[in-house]
DNA sequence: GAATTGACGGGGC
DNA sequence: AGCCCCGCCAATT
């Protein structure tokens, strides 16, 4: 098996976030309901903003970003990161994440870290072809 | 220990 | 689309 589960929730936080594959992206209500424990969007925030340094090399924090595909920090560097990655982003600069937004951690991954996974979504999600 | 803050989200208008 | 209010709760002060 590979690491122990994390007792505290931010580290849990992190390593949920850890998981987002490059080239996509989540929100923070998603990370949210991934890790549980009654943790939040708010929560989410909150512990990328006290992201030590060391683990910034680690965590892919630009791939974490609002409900609205905008980039909460207004930071151009995250969306310069992104872009790199090949995220999609539309004419308004927001991100469109029916085209990259990650499905969530796989079951197995999931169960042995005691975390949810993402419901699927039924809904047509606008495609925003344009 | 109490009050405030916040890289959020959903719902109502 | 935009705006406002409210809940949620760890971290900070």
């Amino acid at each position: 098996m590979a690491q122990a589960i994390p007792s505290s929730l931010l580290e849990l936080i992190y390593l949920v976030i850890e998981q987002i594959p490059a080239g996509q992206v989540s929100t923070y209500g998603e990370i949210a309901q991934i890790v549980g424990r009654g943790s939040d969007g708010r929560m989410v925030g909150t512990a990328l903003s006290n992201l030590p340094k060391a683990r910034q090399q680690e965590v892919p924090w630009q791939r974490v970003i609002n409900r609205e595909g905008l980039i909460s920090t207004g930071s151009a560097r995250q969306r310069e990161l992104l872009q790199a990655e090949g995220v999609p982003f539309d004419a308004q600069g927001r991100v469109i994440l029916a085209r990259c937004r990650w499905r969530g951690p796989s079951p197995e991954w999931a169960a042995q870290y005691m975390v949810q996974t993402l419901a699927e979504r039924e809904e047509g999600e606008q495609l925003s072809l344009f």
